[in-house]
DNA sequence: AACAAGCTACCCACTTTTACCCACTAACCG
DNA sequence: CGGTTAGTGGGTAAAAGTGGGTAGCTTGTT
């Protein structure tokens, strides 16, 4: 369960590190430190899984007719610009410049756990989003 | 069950003491010291629940769909912002900068019982609170 | 095909942060 | 009044995060 927000920099090369509670989780829960880094189509984000739960993703996607107009958009926006990445011995990935451009990227990077999968954003953006989602949640009360 | 009210320190470092009386709860009720502790979407203070109160909220919003825009949004500003910890040896837990950020912990900090959970305020913001929440019973009656 | 340029993975070194421990003071209780 | 427990402050070793050099690969060009 990835849980917990953190703030990183990401340095000149692009680089991020993975903030050490999420590569443990990786490790003890996956026993794999790899994952798919992909956009998130609903935010300005971007999303990684753990390789289990992107295999689980996809065949969520295949279980669909492949000729349905929203599972060609997905596919053209979230599986194509889908890579594993293997972080470095210091636990750092390198975010390419696409998505590192879609999610506005540019140093301060927060990663924000969603349980089985994990959100990276720039720090305005998530800024944003976070005052926004709070005033959502004033106004409808949810009962939790 | 957390009851009362305890005015602790948080020392330069981001530690704040848990009160003694809600360090017993948390071991004769629960049997385990760690707690969750959280953004509350609806009050500027931070929450803390018992590991198992905390599964108890997770299972409740995960059979929501996850598609729906409040539970996002409940998502990213609580669960997100959640995050374990392990009372030291003095039974004190370090806030994050960003949970101090939130409920503009500097110094003096209010625990509040709140039954299965408890708050974390900022001592100014639990006074502010108080006197809003007094007025506000005293137009309603509410017969208790 | 050979070479140059750029990128990337890997490695090493440094800085900052955090967890853990110890010691002191203040409050409470018998 | 002494003893015990709660709360506070601070030192230090380990871990996490950061910056940068370099070798090797890929890519593109002459």
């Amino acid at each position: 369960m990835f849980q917990g927000e953190y703030t990183n920099n990401m340095d000149d090369k692009g680089r991020v590190n993975i903030p050490a509670p999420f590569r443990d989780v990786l490790l003890k829960n996956y026993d794999d430190s790899s994952i798919v880094v992909t956009r998130d189509p609903y935010a300005p984000c971007l999303r990684a899984y753990p390789q289990r739960e992107w295999k689980r993703l996809l065949s969520k996607v295949s279980a669909r007719p492949s000729n349905d107009r929203t599972v060609i958009a997905f596919k053209r926006t979230v599986i194509s610009s889908a890579q594993e990445y293997a972080p470095d011995k210091q636990g750092r990935v390198l975010i390419p410049q696409n998505l590192r451009d879609y999610a506005s990227l540019s140093k301060g990077s927060v990663f924000a756990g969603s349980l089985d999968t994990f959100e990276i954003w720039d720090v305005s953006a998530w800024d944003a989003q976070l005052a926004s989602s709070l005033s959502l949640l004033q106004d409808m009360d949810l009962d939790f």
